[in-house]
DNA sequence: CAGGATCCCAACCGATACTG
DNA sequence: CAGTATCGGTTGGGATCCTG
C-alpha cells in the first residue's frame, strides 16, 4: 500500500499503529459516558457521593462503579468522613490535572460545534 | 470568565451545568469506542471502506454505522469511485481539523499515562 | 448517607452470510 | 468491494430495594 501515511507526526505505519493504541489507552481510562463528566464536575470542588449523583444525574449503582474505576486510575480520592451517618467525599487527585488540556479542548470543541450546528440550522 | 473556563472558583451552578452539557455535546458526537480512532486513522489520508475496516480492526457492520454518524456530523466525506466493482473512499473534511487539539491532547495524555503506569508497575 | 444486590431493558458490537 | 441482514453475546445503565 502507498505509505504516504501522515499521523500526528510524520511517521511510519508502525508508528501510526502505536498512535492508535495510545489513543485507545486514553479512551480506556476516561472514555465512556460518564468519566469525563464526573471529573469535570469535581473540578468545582470535592463532593459527597449523593451530591455527585445528583449533579451528574447518574444512578448510584453506575456512579459507584465509575468512581471505583477513577480511583483505580488515581484520578479521584475517596475519603470517609467520620460523621453520623458517615459520608464520603470524592475529590480530584493532583494527577487528574494532567487531563486539563484534554478537557479544555473537548469543552472548547463542544462549544464551537454547537455554534456551528446552530448556524447550519438557521441558514 | 474568559480566563477560567471551569468552575474551579466562584462560578455559579448555572455555568457549571452549561459546561457539563457542552462536554456532553462533544461526547455525543465523537464519544464511543471508535469515532476518534477512525478519525485518527483517516488523518493518514483517505481510505477505502475495507482498508479502514482492516486498519481499525472493526467489523463492517459497525464501521458502516460509525461512518454514517461521522458523515452526518460533517467530519468525513464519502466518495464513490467509478471503478469495477465500485469502491468508496472516506476522507476527513476540513471541519474535522477542528478536532486536532483534542486528538493531540488525548494522544499526549495516553502516552504520558502509559509511562506513568509503567513506572508504578516497575517500582 | 453510601453503596451493594437484584432485575431488567436497551444499546453495542462482533461474526458471519448474503446481495448488488 | 461496499454494505446490509441476522443472530447472539456482552455491556451499560436505570429503578428499586436493602443494609451498615
Amino acid at each position: 500500500m502507498a505509505t504516504k501515511t501522515h499521523c500526528l507526526t510524520p511517521a511510519t505505519n508502525q508508528e501510526c499503529k502505536v498512535a492508535q493504541l495510545t489513543l485507545q489507552d486514553t479512551l480506556d481510562v476516561v472514555g465512556g459516558k460518564w468519566k469525563l463528566v464526573l471529573i469535570s464536575i469535581l473540578r468545582g470542588g470535592k463532593l459527597k457521593f449523593r451530591e455527585l449523583s445528583r449533579e451528574a444525574g447518574i444512578s448510584p449503582r453506575v456512579l459507584s462503579k465509575e468512581l471505583k474505576d477513577l480511583e483505580m486510575h488515581d484520578l479521584v480520592t475517596r475519603t470517609v468522613q467520620d460523621t453520623r451517618p458517615i459520608t464520603v467525599e470524592y475529590e480530584l487527585t493532583p494527577y487528574s490535572e494532567t487531563l486539563s488540556d484534554m478537557i479544555i479542548a473537548m469543552h472548547a470543541w463542544g462549544k464551537q460545534h454547537r455554534e456551528k450546528v446552530i448556524h447550519k440550522t438557521v441558514s
